[in-house]
DNA sequence: CGCCGTGTTGACTATTCTCAACCCAGGTGG
DNA sequence: CCACCTGGGTTGAGAATAGTCAACACGGCG
């Protein structure tokens, strides 16, 4: 439950990624082909390069807005308290995920956003963006895109919490990371790096840890995954996504320009 | 659980909406001053008026685009079936909300969209927001926003069904619509018209119909709510925000410009 | 008049939570 | 080098929340 309180241990440091293997360039080029000054533009308003320890806010609710980050490097994590410390994890980050692009239409912070391992993020300034919608339309609709795209896993995570049982959901968000750390080459083979301790699970799932842990036991019981040391394997795939009732159609993985 | 199929029964009419009285133009106008002719704009792309039945389908999961639809009177929900028949709904649209602006930049629906009660929706044709986002920066600025409140709403509808309980669960809906239906005058005092079953409350909140009644005897008989002939009246509000656990903040209700 | 959709109730069941104990591995300090 | 501490993970027992099934009530409508 405890995610730490903020460190002032971030180190600004300057970021010397090429366009070409820039992750929100590579990103956005699954939607729409970005001009030369596009991503001239992408590049040179994501120089500053600021790092976050495991467990450190990059973002609390309430926050006025600093500027958008873009996560390079690690795994993060949107989440909301209520009240009484209950606390649901909203969403997960992966790099080349915009963090809080909404911010700069938003201006406060309705949820708080951590790292969960030590993270690479780049801040972009508002009037970057602002500056893109003026003068990149194209760039400014594949942005928009993502966000949509982030609302379409929100809608999938209602669905679950909603109405699959503790075992078809555990299934659905094994398959849905999969899928996505997949399109950025962050698999291997079948096992991915899953950082989240049982009861960060719990709070994703709406679960208690207990019930997570017995939610996992049936899982490998039933040959289906295997996880140790942060370490996810999926064993059989397919049956996985049948036990999930997973639809990929929802993450929008092809390209879908109009 | 029967959304009833799509009837062809849609009338289309001319709109006759002026300016000042178009429900997405009062809606926009609370993130950003419109320029006279991103207002013309509008009009001149909403004229497409048509009309469905209760329980009729205004977009299809699997749908291609045909243009973005702008619901101007009635009430709509977006909502997802599992393969085995259990629903999810998602979202619940209202006059001035833009049922599928995602659409266009995401081509195939992954949800369906159905009218609950007589409705009116006005057909943007996707062209029409193609300009917008080339010609009139600030307008885009505007609609990205309302998709952005869209999200946020949907994130809060994850913290409820995954952290709160059914007692809380439905207070807080009920919460969420009044302060969402007051915004736009739909509100009466304290009362507001809620066109559901206690199924689709059920498919709403991830309960069944019978915990929904059960749910919502005990919210009357603690004198927070009552609901009758679709008309629910709240009667604590200070009482039912308190008991779901409520805090507006997500609704982002003010003007936040930046 | 009778049917159908919706709401209500009771009895029973299933899922999930809570609490408490225990285990194990890794890191720390003596 | 070892004792201890701490943060996960695991297990069992019992309780609470929510689901299922079946019956019945009620009102609108053909």
């Amino acid at each position: 439950m405890a995610m730490g309180k903020t460190l002032s241990q971030a180190v600004e440091a300057d970021l010397t990624v090429g366009a070409s293997t820039h992750p929100l360039i590579r990103k956005l080029s699954t939607y729409t082909k970005l001009s030369a000054e596009e991503e001239t533009a992408i590049v040179d308003a994501s120089t500053k390069m600021v790092s976050f320890d495991a467990n450190e806010e990059i973002a609390s609710r309430g926050d006025k807005v600093r500027g958008v980050n873009l996560l390079l490097e690690g795994f993060a994590c949107r989440y909301k308290y209520l009240e009484d410390g209950r606390r649901q994890i909203l969403a997960f980050l992966l790099p080349g995920d915009l963090c809080d692009l909404h911010v700069f239409l938003i201006n406060r912070m309705d949820h708080s956003i951590a790292a969960l391992v030590p993270s690479k993020v780049a801040m972009i300034a508002p009037a970057n963006i602002l500056r893109f919608t003026n003068d990149f339309p194209n760039l400014t609709r594949a942005l928009w895109w993502t966000t949509l795209l982030d609302e379409a896993i929100t809608r999938e995570w209602v669905v679950n919490t909603g109405q699959r049982t503790a075992y078809e959901r555990t299934a659905h968000l094994f398959c849905e990371l999969f899928h996505r750390l997949r399109l950025i080459g962050r698999t291997d083979g079948n096992s991915y790096r899953l950082p989240l301790t049982q009861a960060a699970l719990g709070d994703t799932l709406g679960l208690s840890s207990v019930h997570v842990n017995r939610t996992l036991q049936e899982l490998r019981r039933n040959g289906l995954i295997s996880l140790r040391n942060s370490i996810l394997t999926i064993n059989n795939l397919a049956g996985l996504e049948r036990a999930a009732l997973f639809s990929r159609d929802y993450l929008h993985l092809a390209s879908s320009a109009g």
